[in-house]
RNA sequence: CGGGGUGUGGCGCAGUCUGGUAGCGCACCUGCUUUGGGAGCAGGGUGUCGGAGGUUCAAAUCCUCUCACCCCGACCA
């Protein structure tokens, strides 16, 4: 391709909506122009990232024994219905939903779970025709709450998503494991700096899932990983050992303080001169339940934070949120502050967290205002809650399966995610086939979905540098692009045409700069594109020499003769 | 949805408080010069000041409503 056969426009100043390095260089240099919040144009460069990553993909699929196809965007609303999804995601308020000319509902595809259940059913009805695995490439539609950052949180967004279909649970652990290799070597194949951590299903469903991450300072997501590396995970999902607290000994009796204005944990710490793991915090949520809306009490040591995640699930709620003021007074007949399992509202449950088992003598608020009790016994002075972990892992806390090996905190972009659906939606469903024994069995299903776009952003979070992008090689728009830098000269024009020529010949993936500007500024221009490999055909062209670089190391540049470009770069 | 903020040529911004000819830089077009790290000179085009209503002799500026976008939280590939 020449430069000059695309509209291509690059900005010098950063675009004011932009806060991240992928963002802003991205829109710099013309790659991606925002069209309405969360919605993108890909200029031609981009798309050429984007279809080089979707091949990789491709490959990787393919090779794992996969079948690409294509399902539709638009999906009616009753298989949603059937699976029970059409509420949640409305709920979540991410679904893009319309109503056709007829009234009839639909909405614009965030996942595809109901549609190829519907088309599986309809042509499977034997074991024989079991396993196989199908996937797409394909936009997808979610109204995110808050689109963010460019192509990272986009509310239309390319992704490749797979769906596995097995007659047991053996098979899926198969077809999961097969993902779980084929992401690694995707993503290795990008050139990409990332890891495979433990993650939390969330409104997708099933029994296990994790999530691969691009390691970046800007990531949305926390991870916890373990300093032998034995053990990763999503902050949301990981578990973690901490210290017990101190024993207080046999339960002594019952107290109960004046604690005029003290509300929070660090405040009564002081007041009591106690730590905070000597206490237990109750926290009060409101949980949207499918059918209703329950406020709930959670319990948790002082000193540990509640993972709202976890909470979730324990409640199958569709949102959970901090109860607000007028509640909490309600529940507990109490100013904010003083909310404990002493005194609380009958109606309530409450869960508390399982570090909690097993201590006494603990410091609880008692639900009457500026006062707190202490000496406090679980089943003794109330009733004994139900035990749950709900506790949020921290850096620094020991690993699961090793208390003396600690956990690193760190950032990452989710740019996959894979998951064991078991049968939550064949059996939502009906779908089912006919096994040896000819009996009806629901399909164990697996679902893995990778972000195409948000890879390609990815990436750029990995790799630039204060004049640009530096795209690693297999994802680059060109591998190496041949720069006329005066195009006026005509021996410049004819080397370049020649070098491109036998480059394209040779089967280089190489695009030509033929647009006629200032040296200084095709430089600067070509190290925002970012393109690995850069010929440079100037003035020494006359001695029949031209320059090469690399992207990644701009101070190292060869003068190599015109007929040996070719070899110069595939040594490269 | 709650909290904070911004809308003025393609991009980045000033002007708004205190109403009175719509400006600057970049980009773009023409010509000449220049040509190895965001060039110089000369000329040129570009705006319903986000939208609607109102106040006023007069509104980018004041008032009301509305829309869009961005940032902090819940959501996710």
């Amino acid at each position: 391709m020449r430069l000059t056969t695309i509209p291509l426009q690059t900005l010098r100043e950063n675009p004011a909506d932009a806060e991240i390095p992928s963002h802003r260089l991205l829109v710099r240099a013309g790659y991606i122009q925002k069209l309405a919040s969360g919605i993108y144009i890909y200029s031609p460069l981009m798309w050429r990232v984007l279809r080089k990553i979707s091949e990789i993909v491709r490959e990787e699929m393919d090779r794992a024994g996969a079948a690409e196809f294509l399902m539709p965007i638009a999906q009616p609303k009753d298989i949603w219905e059937e699976s029970g999804r059409w509420n949640r995601y409305i709920a979540d308020g991410i679904l893009f939903h319309l109503e056709d000319s007829k009234g009839a509902e639909m909405c614009l595809g965030p996942t595809h779970e109901e549609v190829i259940t519907t088309f599986v059913k309809r042509i499977c009805n034997s074991y024989k025709q079991l396993p196989f695995n199908l996937y797409q490439i394909q936009d997808k539609f979610r109204d995110e709450i808050r689109p963010r950052f460019g192509l990272m949180r986009g509310r239309e967004f390319i992704m490749k998503d797979a769906y596995s279909f097995d007659a047991d649970e053996a098979g899926l652990d198969k077809s999961y494991d097969a993902m779980d290799q084929a992401y690694h070597r995707i993503f290795e194949r990008c050139g990409l700096e990332f890891t495979g951590v433990q993650a939390d299903p969330g409104a997708i469903g099933g029994s296990a899932s994790q999530e691969f991450m691009v390691l970046a300072d800007q990531g949305e997501d926390a991870i916890l990983i373990s300093e032998d590396g034995k053990y990763a995970a999503n902050v949301e999902k990981a578990d973690s050992i901490v210290s017990p607290s101190p024993d207080q000994g046999e339960p002594k009796p019952l107290r109960k303080e004046h604690t005029p204005n003290i509300r929070t944990v660090d405040e009564l710490c002081e007041f009591f001169s106690m730590s905070a793991n000597q206490m237990a915090k109750t926290v009060l949520y409101t949980a949207v339940l499918e059918d209703k809306e329950e406020t709930v009490a959670v319990m948790m040591r002082g000193d540990l934070e509640i993972n709202e995640v976890k909470l979730t699930n324990k409640l199958d709620a569709l949102a959970l949120n901090l109860a607000d003021e007028e509640t909490i007074k309600k529940v507990t007949g109490a100013e904010v502050g003083f909310a404990g399992p002493i005194g609380l509202a009958e109606d309530i449950r409450v869960f508390a967290d399982v570090t909690l088992k097993g201590m006494t003598n603990l410091l609880v608020g008692c639900c009457e205002t500026d006062y707190h009790c202490l000496d406090v016994n679980i089943g003794r002075d109330f009733k004994e809650p139900e035990f749950v972990d709900l506790r949020e892992a921290r850096a620094g806390d020991g690993a699961p399966h090793d208390a003396s090996v600690k956990l690193i905190g760190k950032r990452g972009i989710e740019v996959g995610h894979i998951f064991k659906l078991g049968t939550k939606y064949s059996e939502a469903m009906d779908a089912t086939f006919l096994d040896q024994n000819g009996k009806r069995q629901p399909f164990v299903m697996g679902c893995y979905g990778l972000g195409i776009s948000r890879t390609a952003q990815s990436a750029v979070e990995q790799n630039f540098d204060d004049d640009g992008i530096i795209w690693p090689r297999p994802i680059a728009p060109f591998e190496v692009v041949v720069a006329i830098l005066d195009s006026k000269k005509s021996e410049q024009v004819e080397a370049a045409e020649k070098i491109y020529g036998d480059l394209k010949s040779a089967g280089v993936d190489v695009c030509l700069d033929d647009r006629q500007m200032a040296p200084g500024v095709k430089f600067k221009d070509l190290d925002l594109l970012g393109f690995p490999i850069r010929v440079v055909v100037g003035r020494k062209v006359k001695e029949g020499m031209v320059e090469i670089s690399e992207r990644r190391q701009p101070d190292t540049k060869h003068d190599v003769a015109i007929d040996g470009v070719g070899e110069k770069i595939a040594s490269l």
